[in-house]
DNA sequence: ACTCTAGTTTAGTTTCGCCTAAATATCATA
DNA sequence: TATGATATTTAGGCGAAACTAAACTAGAGT
């Protein structure tokens, strides 16, 4: 199996390359929180491993094996968000940090068993879709909403999931994926922002509208604010 | 926090120590399947981080620390396999393997909630006890179904989770904790058993009969044999 | 075209965990 | 008590993953 460290520059990279650019070390070592040097020999080893194609000075790229490895853990990584919400009762501000450790460690079963137990779910609790077992998967473009230009009414779709705080937030204003938004108002010179949610007024900054990502509402695109639903375990049958 | 591979050692060790005794590094190196050299390295260092007490060529005894730390991934092993069977419906010869990777990487967290789903319970699938978070830990000693000379009807107390054939077989033949059973035979020069257990009779080989520890029935020791219970889990309220 | 700087890579170490081969200690037994 | 078998340790090495410090590119600006 592919080691944690393997695993973690594999999502990295495959995170900041968003599309087909190429990934810079520097970016890489910022993520990561390691010394860029670091992220050269590694880059170097994974491309040694065929999970990604190396050029000095320029960048690295994953290949289709190391896309696919990377898109493994993914589907770990939020199926485990969502278990850990609905079956354990974490709230969602904790349950990145949790599965960021666990998805590198759990078996092909267990990740079968809690996708089983979830119902075959397709986005996580911040809204991020989770990629299938085998086959194709692209993740819609959405824009953030310190970056959007539109309108009209607005639909949170994702928020970063990264971020304790921001979470905690969010949560307790109500801005969940499926909230119902509209930009009230737009500080000059990359000022805060002031939306409309639900009758009240948030003032945003930068820093919280960037983790904020959207899309017109309407269209049937989302089923508005999403309840806690609870999570009936145990109803796999055992071998006899 | 300590790593998997220290884990390993210290839980080795606790295990082969059972009670007080001294560890030879070539026991510790069949356990682990290491070569004895890298034992003797390791102990080295469990020594100087002040897990163990090392002398050369006497072997390795655990500190206050080293056991408590091996306590508490045994807390996390034995509460892992209950989970996994009572919540995901592992089948019980699957959970140890599962469990020994996911007891090094699940959080306090993780441990105090799966605990709560299971109504902190005191023992694993296959009969061991569970440590309790805090205080005082003593394995009650009990003996093997090979080595009792009791003659009277006996309770199954626990079964050894490591190997997986045997544990398909005995829960095809009914032999969990709490199954009563009598020995009704013994062949000579060390031969195989043979018990009568729910109006069957079986005959058991040493590797078998070894795993199988057992301890004198009635006395209100077993509630008999346990059906599979089911968990309702999801009721852990969130967060507002 | 040249220079400067920011970004990258190379070189040299460290720690962990493992290995093999060789040396050494311990213990039972002749 | 000496010897030999068995257990254990030492020596030397390797790969992974990190670090710091030093050298080097590439690209922007003059």
């Amino acid at each position: 199996m592919i080691s944690t460290s393997t695993g973690d520059y594999l999502k990295a990279i495959y995170d900041l390359a968003s599309g087909e650019a190429w990934v810079s070390t520097s970016a890489i070592a910022q993520r990561l929180g390691v010394a860029p040097s670091s992220v050269t020999s590694m880059t170097q080893r994974l491309a040694d491993h065929g999970y990604a194609v190396y050029i000095p000075y320029q960048g690295v790229r994953l290949t289709a094996k190391g896309r696919e490895a990377a898109l493994e853990l993914l589907r770990h990584h939020r199926l485990l968000e969502l278990y850990l919400e609905r079956a354990l009762g974490y709230p969602w501000d904790r349950v990145h940090e949790e599965a960021e450790r666990l998805e590198h460690t759990i078996s092909e079963e267990f990740e079968d068993r809690i996708d089983a137990a979830l119902g075959h779910p397709t986005e996580d609790p911040h809204g991020h879709p989770i990629p299938p077992k085998h086959g194709a998967y692209r993740e819609d473009p959405v824009e953030s909403l310190w970056a959007t230009r539109a309108g009209g009414p607005l639909v949170v779709r994702r928020v970063s999931d990264r971020d304790p705080e921001v979470l905690r937030y969010l949560d307790s204003v109500g801005l969940r994926p499926g909230a119902r938004i509209t930009v009230t108002g737009r500080a000059p010179f990359e000022g805060p922002l002031t939306i409309r949610s639900g009758g009240a007024e948030h003032v945003l900054g930068e820093r919280l509208a960037e983790q904020i990502f959207v899309a017109p509402a309407g269209g049937g695109a989302g089923p508005g604010k999403r309840g806690p639903r609870e999570l009936a375990l145990g109803s796999e049958e055992r071998s006899p």
